[in-house]
DNA sequence: CCATGTTATATAACGTGTTATGAATTGATC
DNA sequence: GATCAATTCATAACACGTTATATAACATGG
């Protein structure tokens, strides 16, 4: 069956990328879901932020993210229940409320760091890899090669396993 | 403020492809909301694809999309509500329905097809040309194109105006 | 022909992004 | 110092994708 969104080219560009996208994020769920805590692949962005630029304000991290401030604060709620962050109002300004990771957070994020982000890394790498030429033809490109074989079939041996 | 996701590169990947995507969708809503119809750019691939193949059964019509049956069957009564699509149970296979444009949802078609999706796609056809090289330069390219000017003042004089 | 398995769609619940708006705090001006 | 504007975060409502599951219709084998 013709993929319509991919025969209409640059009209739905952004109906692919959000798509092309979603599934990477499937996919990468499959290689973090080895870890101790039940967390979605579109969180780690979070705490990666707090984790390279330290303690942020909600807002701050909304601009770290390129997101809005009321996903950020929904998804440090979510984070907060999972005691990966903490998060605290400020002194000098009472208004904002400073985003940190716990020493769980910390925990999850070296552990991560150490033997999940290197996988991901390296699969999507492979997928991406002696890609060239027009946008269009890479995303197709990266389209058939999730659909011959995703993320976790693209592990190699070696890399932080 | 350091843009995490785009520092994190491939890591990145998935978040960063939705991200862009709903740039475009949204930037491309200023420009659809010329039309007569008050209707989401996420809901013209689904016209875009019976205008092309004809009626088709929701699970026909799902893998056109490359969507679930879910999504496409809540679009579907969406559009019916706003009588651009008609629903009809098959004759042959009563648990199959299948989906047809209306008279109206063919008019708002041929309308966008002659007024706005060539502008759409000659804006998104300048915000991505001479790109070439790895996707992540690309993508930055794309990201800093959308940032600089957003796809409505990206509009060539004479392309179906 | 009935029982059973398969297929097509509907529905419910959730995830995560958005906009719009409200409430609390801060800062600035008269 | 009181008032008014601006800033920061929270909340509500919506959009649209997903998975899991229910229901109805079809198909097949005894």
């Amino acid at each position: 069956m013709e993929d319509v969104i991919r025969s209409l080219g640059y009209l739905c560009l952004g109906s692919r990328l959000k798509r092309i996208g979603e599934q990477l994020q499937a996919d990468a769920q499959q290689l973090l879901d080895g870890l101790e805590v039940p967390l979605q692949s579109s969180q780690y962005p979070l705490l990666a932020a707090l984790d390279r630029l330290g303690p942020l304000a909600v807002g701050e991290l909304a601009q770290s993210l390129r997101l809005t401030q009321p996903g950020v604060t929904r998804s440090v709620s979510l984070l907060v229940e999972l005691e990966l962050v903490e998060a605290v109002q400020s002194d000098d300004d009472q208004r904002r409320k400073m985003v940190s990771l716990t020493a769980k957070g910390h925990r999850l994020v070296d552990v991560a760091k150490r033997s999940v982000w290197p996988r991901i890394e390296s699969a999507v790498a492979d997928l991406c890899q002696d890609l060239s030429g027009p946008l269009l033809d890479q995303l197709a490109a990266i389209e058939d090669g999730l659909a011959a074989a995703p993320l976790d079939r693209r592990l190699k041996k070696g890399v932080a396993q």
